[in-house]
DNA sequence: ATTGATATTGATAATCATTATCATTTCTGG
DNA sequence: CCAGAAATGATAATGATTATCAATATCAAT
């Protein structure tokens, strides 16, 4: 997965803002490349494993993809114009942390997200 | 939808307040309910167009329902069993206006989910 | 009550993103 | 070079969600 994937992320970055897996295959293919889907997805696995590309959900489940500049985060969308401001969460992933070992659980992920009217609308 | 609903959501209720529309369907199965299972979507697509009942995604993209809590709260939910547990979150909540107000975001709501695995898991 | 329009329902098939397989190719250390 | 490991891509399988559609329930107006 060494070869491929940093295609697969200039890919990603070639596409602008949020791409699935299949555009970002489709893109692929159509710059002539031979990439296969499977490792489309093993690579954006990779890379969301390490936190250098985000990965949100649509609303009909889709998983969409983006190039993340910093580190772990999180997102401020404006539910009207959906202007997406990128926040740092130290206080939040303390207290995953904190609550998920007070349950005893393992492995914990979390899924935190703001939503709102910005300045403009 | 007005015969069904009712007993999709008392299913989705007796469920613990957490369900996949695919185990609210078995649920009521198993009760020799005859509902189908498109109906179960149907009515739970509603009650969320309604705001009565709340949707948010596992990591896996499978979609969770349940019914509005009346007091604000968040889950810690198991990845593998679906144990849920409730948790507070008034450092969270805090955290979340402080980041809208610092950006100029009105009427900010939050999306907070904790997934990890259980002890038993 | 009888019609007929309309909405609801449930079984089934279709959709489609994501995963799992697996044979083939490419890397790597020695 | 060479065996073993890792990566790859084609393909099939999976599984949740959605679309169909015929059957049935609802209901207003005769
Ligand atoms: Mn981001
Ligand atoms: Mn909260
Ligand atoms: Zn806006
Ligand atoms: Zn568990």
């Amino acid at each position: 997965m060494s070869k491929s994937l940093p295609a697969v992320i200039t890919t990603l970055e070639r596409a602008g803002g949020f791409a699935s897996a299949q555009e970002v295959f489709q893109l692929m293919r159509k710059q002539g490349k031979s990439t296969g889907l499977a490792t489309v997805y093993r690579a954006l696995q990779k890379a969301v494993s390490e936190n250098t590309v985000d990965v949100l959900r649509k609303d009909d489940g889709e998983a969409l993809y983006r190039l993340c500049a910093t580190g772990h985060h999180h997102h401020l969308v404006c539910t009207s114009c959906g202007k997406t401001v990128e926040v740092e969460g130290s206080a939040v992933e303390k207290w995953a942390n904190t609550v998920a070992k007070n349950n005893g659980f393992k492995k914990v992920s979390h899924v935190v997200e703001l939503f709102g009217l910005c300045q403009k609308c």
